[in-house]
DNA sequence: TGTACATCAGTGAACGCGCGTTCACTGATGTAC
DNA sequence: TGTACATCAGTGAACGCGCGTTCACTGATGTAC
């Protein structure tokens, strides 16, 4: 039965953030509606009341998985000796707590291929993600303003690609690689 | 109707290479088993005299996938400065093409995440995939033994990443994360 | 504030579709003599 | 080499299942007076 305004809004927000979780852990098309509705303790059938089509779901998963992210990327930087903090942040994004929860970790390492195979739209949203995660990353980048922006793209795309072939291989490839990006020279 | 053998082993060759392809350019779920058929231009209904389940030909069209590349790297260190070497490939690697086309082009790009989500059989075929690629690319990094190693590794997370986020973001973003790679020292 | 009615968030059944897999069948290939 | 038969690669229809989406219905919420 109908539930008040303000209920509604918190059922809709823990659809958003159940898709988020579901969708980095599974991917974009092995999360259906019906699991995201379920993991906000609904039932599939309301969920026409709350977004248009799917699409529109994951455009909202994936804001809400990026705004997570940054808002701790930049919790990490407040206050806080930029280089340090920017190292900090690697060895935190290269753990095995990251590797192994997916589901609330990075949204590029997650859900980039997916992206890759979706819509402009999504694409659009994940670009606005990265710009602003590099914004926040380059704080912690040596050299001037320009320079320091190539450095945290540069860091960024080594996190995505360690965490992703981590995630893919067999336990020794996976500490391999690791191991080698921890130890990179922030440069 | 019944075929040779040989013309059989040619048909077994086309799916892989088919699967391959198209599970680099739209994911492994993505990609039916009769798309498969139909790339190699068969219809579905025969398939299950080649493979026992899709996840069988998956494990082979990601080892075939694999091959492609490595055949490719190993080719352009063949008989050169593997420095040179090394630096055309990643030229080669964050090229505009790569990026446009992922079925022909790196299995770890296009497939890590399906494959992060997958068996674990698919993730022991990935890993030697990715041990086999950085012991030729460590050839073309600078340093002792181990060093070289552990360079490549780093060398070949970047690539990674930054293939990922740019096949996943608007075309701006993408420029600049392509970039500041190409421009990385190879330290 | 209290009442009467309209609204609409959520439910559960139903839809058409594409999927992986199975199977009876066909007829060219492979083999035994 | 030639013949007779067994084999089996490929076909197309069929299966059960899960998916995104739709819809009639329910009853608590929101609103007009």
């Amino acid at each position: 039965m109908r539930v008040s305004r303000k209920e509604m809004e918190k059922n809709h927000a823990r659809i958003v953030q159940g898709a988020a979780r579901l969708a980095r852990e599974r991917g974009i098309e092995q999360t259906s509606v019906a699991d995201a509705m379920g993991a906000a303790g609904l039932k599939h059938g309301g969920f026409y009341r709350h977004f248009g089509t799917k699409d529109d779901l994951m455009d909202a998963a994936l804001n809400a998985a990026f705004e997570q992210m940054i808002a701790e990327l930049a919790a990490g930087f407040d206050g806080k000796d930029p280089r340090k903090a920017a190292a900090d942040y690697r060895a935190h994004y290269l753990s095995k707590a990251h590797v192994e929860h997916p589901g609330f970790g990075c949204p590029v390492a997650a859900l980039g291929i997916d992206v890759a195979r979706g819509s402009e739209s999504l694409k659009g949203s994940f670009g606005a993600g990265v710009q602003k995660t590099l914004g926040t990353l380059a704080e912690g980048m040596p050299g001037g303003k320009a320079e320091r922006r190539t450095r945290a793209a540069r860091e960024l795309a080594m996190l995505v690609g360690a965490i992703v072939i981590a995630r893919a291989s067999d336990p020794d490839t996976a500490r391999t690689v690791l191991n080698a990006c921890r130890q990179s020279v922030i440069s």
